[in-house]
DNA sequence: TTGAAAGCGCTAACAC
DNA sequence: GTGTTAGCGCTTTCAA
């Protein structure tokens, strides 16, 4: 591939003139860019990138870490943060952390090398490990979900959803509406999303004095798969629910697949709210009760808050709160 | 952030023996190695990635092009091809080129750039344009649709599934079943891959003798909402079809809700057949009969192709292609 | 085993 | 308006 000392000689100018004719910057008469741009042109000239940013320290590309791509819940948050940079001309490159905090060390290693200029950091499970790593980066990176160490020296900004307060949102609604015995699907309450949103239904439940056992709650993996185990393995038992709260839309889809089979019906007998309110709740038979999660603003203000520091130099800490909303469909309804 | 030349002047050797010592490559004692080891760790030192690449004209990145977040037609290939990449210690980059072939242009500039070592590109609409860019890059792109130039001079791998023989499989099972009208809901035939899908469906009503018109072709853009919309349209006609060809699950899924919504009866009234088998099908009610586009094995193929490339230095060009598959589920059966 | 030095391709300050 | 030159941070050859 050719470089600018090859344009140089070619057109006998020097470097540096072929990089002003290139870049538009600095002086260059116009019959020499002419010349340089021509030739450019037919050696099929493109720079280097690595050599641009050993000079610049600029990459103008963001790393957007996603634990999960089957997840419809993320596609929202890359299409807003994606907007945002694009304005910018910065491009967005997306990592798949598969839900493993190696491969995010992995990647913010990665962003420690300068291959980008920031990150947003999506993680299911945000903890000791990872966070000494953001913080200790020394580059620009925000979180989409609320947390704070105990040390109070974080200097990263975020930008969350009130997740606890969104499954309070469902669950209060299944109550409202009459139900008594509500189960609540989840993740391994290990990580730091899925305690918040069982204590989330763990609260509400208690505040409006509904007895709970530990046969309420189940265990998923946020996939539509395990929804439709946690279905499975509720109808061995006694005493079935009459709502279910599940912690996101996918399992929900799963456990009304279940139902669907095996001639459960929904709403009439099980009522079922998810969360995320992704296209498929709308998009499902029957329709899905869910949250608003607010995806798309999440990665408008992550990116937003992610340009502040690297284009203004922003150095303080900021983190951004969004409400969380009910939607009701036809998957829930009176006892 | 600290660079070798500081690591060498703490430890008091030269640069050269600190980047041996880092690198593990070249003589150096074992003293001296563990010196360097434990300054650098001290000082949070990270090599600079730009500068690395400079010299060794090599990134360990793909840049993995794909044009639709939305569609979890794709998650299957980023899984597999993420597998291989993984084995040789590349990195998976995901660019979303929002269906967009300025987009598209812009990540093959950037794979010129050498920000990555290589590229899968998926596209929806492989034309002259980009067909001519990935043909100049001289970079290694492997294509997930079969794309011949007439000029024959084309350098660039492809892998593909038939999907003009997988919309046969989808229209003959429909016709095997008594289906005499059979609507088909693809996409804007201006494109590459819907053309091919239109042709797959027009060719097997051709040869099974059954009349068409163009009021039995629906244009959709691949999303649920365009599905619902085609469906919406087909109900205000007069002769409404008995089965559906859908050129992809989403748009499947949207027909279906609207079909929920109005109370026609999936598959008593209407059978539908989708595309691409993704894990929706099975977990929508009724289980969505789909066409099963091996999207693992394509990922995976293209990531070793790529890697043939790369790292064996392979310099002619090699295609696979994998045949498409039928699986029935519930939405169509015998008229 | 270690160090000096050149060079990867580009930018930018400075001199002409 | 143009050219010279000195880096950016790393790798690697060659000499010591």
């Amino acid at each position: 591939m050719s470089n600018i000392y090859e344009i140089a000689e070619k057109v006998g100018l020097s470097p540096s003139t072929v990089a002003r004719a290139l870049s538009g910057k600095g002086y260059c008469s116009k019959e020499s860019r002419e010349k340089v741009l021509k030739a450019a042109q037919e050696m099929n000239y493109t720079p280097t990138h690595a050599a641009k940013t050993l000079k610049n320290k600029r990459t103008e590309k963001i790393l957007f870490c996603i634990p999960d791509i089957y997840n419809p819940f993320y596609f929202g948050m890359i299409k807003g943060a994606n907007d945002i940079f694009e304005k910018h001309g910065y491009y967005t490159l997306l990592c798949y952390t598969k839900h493993n905090i190696k491969e995010e060390l992995r990647m913010i290693e990665t962003l420690r090398e300068k291959y980008g200029d920031g990150m947003i950091l999506v993680s299911f499970n945000f903890c000791e490990t990872n966070i000494k790593a953001v913080n200790e980066s020394g580059m620009p990176i925000v979180l989409t979900n609320r947390y704070d160490s105990p040390h109070g020296n974080d200097n990263f900004d975020y930008v969350y959803v009130d997740t606890y307060k969104g499954i309070q949102l469902a669950t209060r609604h299944l109550i409202e509406q009459g139900h008594d015995r509500i189960a609540f699907i989840g993740g391994n309450i290990k990580e730091q999303t899925s305690l918040e949103r069982f204590k989330g239904w763990k609260d509400e439940m208690d505040r409006s004095g509904m007895k709970i056992d530990d046969r309420q709650v189940y265990v998923g993996d946020y996939t539509m798969d395990s929804g439709y185990a946690c279905a499975e393995l509720m109808m061995t038992r006694s005493n079935i629910p009459t709502g279910i709260v599940c912690a996101n839309d996918l399992m929900a889809i799963g456990f009304i697949r279940y139902c669907n089979e095996h001639k459960i019906r929904i709403p009439d007998d099980i009522s079922v709210v998810g969360m995320d309110n992704t296209d498929l709740a709308a998009n499902i038979s029957p329709g899905l009760t869910s949250i608003i999660m607010r995806q798309e603003e999440i990665g408008r203000n992550a990116a937003t808050l992610l340009m502040e520091r690297i284009l203004d130099g922003r150095t303080y800490k900021k983190t951004i709160r969004l409400e969380p909303q009910l939607v009701v469909r036809e998957s829930s309804r009176k006892k």
